[in-house]
DNA sequence: GGGTTATTTTGCAGAGTGTGCAAGAATGCA
DNA sequence: TGCATTCTTGCACACTCTGCAAAATAACCC
């Protein structure tokens, strides 16, 4: 076959490592402080040679957050590119969220992630990043959900694409803030956190006109 | 005399080692690369040791961008929150502008910085992470402008201070990608930059409602 | 099981960033 | 000139991150 399974000894294992060492960082972090939670110290606890550690995360950052390295594949854009409402803000909200909320986090660490937000919430301006670097390859998706709104039919392809990525970057903007603001509702109820960023950035949208 | 002239040879001397390092970095990175320009390397062309390096530049980043470490003053923020307009979103992405631009950068220089920007536009998403430091510092000052806003007359004042946390915030992505996409008026007249951001952080919310 | 191949883990060496400290150099001031 | 302040520098050090090659492990096929 050319199509591995996906559920050998080999996935499963690398599965549990990726759950060991984001455990043992994000432990480690809430226990002695971030900046004294050093890769070896982690690495250990983790029982895994620090050579390991950066076989599975790019960066301390990333460990105590639980982030893969690899990034969002193809596919899942193409998947959340047909979640669509009638509400676009609504939308790319929830697909900023998608990139944030990183659902490959297994339901029994996701407190983990919470707790380390709720202590660091500068972590949160590097998620911003993360998405920021992906606005090459979402930024086309939004766009051609814009290209169907009446209000956009004047537009051109490079005011499409500039108008994605400023909706990008905004929405993401306010969803920083809601976490950081209501860290809370982090991991209670996922959806809750967009969508109470959207309602504030509507709000405020409204405020300013 | 507690108050220092300003104008003494350590000021002088202090302000043109900080443009010989930021030179130095700029033009660097734009021969060789950013990733290839090392602090020793820009510390030698600056005649500088590398120690030295960072008493001025608290990273590589900051300085071939010629960011001052030291940050904003508090002076300067309250001189800031004074310039009013009757645009509140004019004022905030004005406000945000005055933190990326750090106006200390003298002119003969600047036409550097915009080089260094025009090749690696990931530098503003850092810049964007210096704002967002500064956002517990800027909201309250936005969250005093809004107060006196009719549309926001009702806002408590938590509700003020997440308020103006989200357009801080937004007005920064909007210019984020504004410099983006348009890098040839980073230096050439510096308020376009912000203006050209507000309008279109303008028409993009007016499509979306 | 035995043998082969692909993947993972690990140690090691090394480049690079960034900090604390203390000694020495330069500047400002009386 | 003499004294205090500030700036520069070298040094040692901790830490992050990468390339490489060898060893360990899993998958696959017979």
């Amino acid at each position: 076959m050319n199509e591995p399974p996906d559920v050998g000894i080999r996935e499963r294992k690398r599965a549990a490592t990726f759950r060991t060492i984001f455990a043992a960082a994000a432990e480690l972090a809430l226990e002695v402080g971030l900046e004294h939670a050093t890769v070896d110290a982690i690495s250990d606890r983790a029982n895994v040679s620090s050579r390991t550690f950066f076989n599975y995360f790019a960066s301390k950052e990333d460990a105590v957050l639980g982030i893969d390295s690899g990034g969002m594949s193809e596919e899942a854009i193409e998947h959340l590119s047909h979640h669509r409402s009638d509400d676009v803000l609504h939308d790319v909200a929830s697909l900023v969220y998608s990139v944030i909320a990183d659902s490959t986090i297994i339901e029994e660490v996701r407190d983990l992630r919470k707790l380390v937000l709720e202590r660091y919430p500068q972590l949160l301006n590097r998620q911003m990043l993360r998405v920021s670097a992906m606005e090459d390859r979402l930024g086309p998706v939004v766009a051609d959900w814009l290209r169907t709104e009446p209000n956009f039919a004047t537009y051109t392809g490079e005011q499409l694409e500039e108008a994605a990525q400023i909706l990008l970057s905004v929405c993401l903007s306010a969803m920083r803030v809601a976490m950081k603001n209501w860290p809370r509702d982090i991991s209670s109820d996922p959806r809750e956190n967009y969508t109470r960023a959207v309602d504030l950035l509507r709000t405020v949208i409204e405020g300013v006109r």
